[in-house]
DNA sequence: TTATTATCCGAGTCATCGCTCAGTTTTTGT
DNA sequence: ACAAAAACTGAGCGATGACTCGGATAATAA
């Protein structure tokens, strides 16, 4: 585990599949690894035993990714941009409070239904190149829902920075709905943990009327 | 990594150190551990490595810990004893609003001032046993809060179910200061912050005129 | 067809890791 | 002072893991 002269490339593909049954080649590996890392350990899923899995060879896994944790590093950008899709698909909000709602049901039926990779993910992967993708699914999610927000604001108790404000409570159902998934999963489709949770951001960001 | 027969012990000190020199090699063991995992990775923490840092030999290190596990687990252990005497500690609130100020704070607090090694455990250090320890923080705490909440009915908004709202709200606070950790940390100790949190989750607790 | 590029293969190398054990030193108890 | 218990030592073993490389096979292009 040298680490000559910080090279950016560690996790990402060395190059990328030019004809079909490459691209399968791709595919057979990361679902072999996320099937180690949710059937077994994170530890347990070295190169070798992928290679094994997805039925190709230690030398063609090696042809595209420079490493194990380049692996992992694009299962879980894959994921991610998944989660993404997810969140911000149809149909839109025409009111903040029904975006609370889509936000909240939508985040939940997300993690839910990829509940023991989304865990795997979470608990074992260790976070290489934090920055990069870990951000996807806010990145580009939080201005536009500031921007929402910003053209709805009669319908909003005062606050003098929208723009925190929104990025808080994109956090805090993130990181609540990841908690609950990790610790609690026995709560995490009930009907009394989305209805409070959009109850509690509802009355904070809204004013009465709305 | 075998697992024979899944000892429950592979994740526990394997005597208690008696002599004073036995826990002070123990707790060197410990700091250099975690030294290491803030300075270069999990990965690089092995137990040579560590043992050479700590200045006892291997033999003495495999005396204390069946293995590489059983380290990040005390040390972990360790942290979320100390955490939780963070939250606890004095003065005890004397109404809801006090609490939430309260748990608010020490957290912020507790995360903040240990926020290398925080951040270096929830992102690098896998979470084997994930049952045990890990509820250390909350185990304790919500039914007392609960509890205390309980007794303060009079100051809270209608709730039908005051313990699921305890356990929410303290899950809230929990995993969204973490989220900003790992995340955010500039937002962290930010006045910014700790008054949005304490803000949102009093307006949605608490009546009007506590 | 033929040249070129893309893909695949897997035995084998080398480094490292977790861990043991036989023996020494230190502390404790009487 | 002496024995027993506790603590410490570190060379070295067996296993495994990440990764290479020389060469075969297949797709594409000229």
């Amino acid at each position: 585990m040298q680490m000559t002269h910080t090279e950016k490339q560690r996790y990402q593909l060395r190059k990328q599949p030019k004809q079909a049954r490459a691209r399968a080649t791709v595919q057979a590996v990361l679902d072999a690894a996320a099937q180690i890392l949710v059937t077994r350990s994170y530890s347990d899923a070295s190169t070798n035993v992928i290679a094994e899995r997805a039925g190709v060879s230690i030398g063609s896994l090696y042809e595209y990714f420079p490493g194990k944790e380049a692996i992992f590093a694009e299962l879980r950008r894959r994921e991610g941009i998944k989660h993404y899709r997810s969140i911000t698909r149809e149909p839109r909000p025409s009111n903040p409070r029904d975006m609370l709602r889509h936000l909240v049901t939508q985040h939940v039926q997300f993690v839910s239904s990829n509940l023991a990779l989304y865990v795997a993910l979470e608990t074992e992967v260790p976070r290489f190149a934090i920055a990069e993708q870990e951000m996807a699914v806010l990145a580009d999610y939080v201005p536009q829902s500031n921007a929402f927000l910003q053209t709805h604001r009669e319908q909003l108790r005062p606050h003098n920075n929208i723009a925190f404000i929104t990025e808080l409570l994109m956090r805090v159902v993130t990181a609540t709905v990841n908690d609950y998934a990790l610790r609690a999963p026995e709560y995490l489709r009930s009907e009394e943990l989305t209805e409070s949770l959009i109850d509690l951001l509802s009355r904070y960001l809204l004013n009465e009327a709305a």
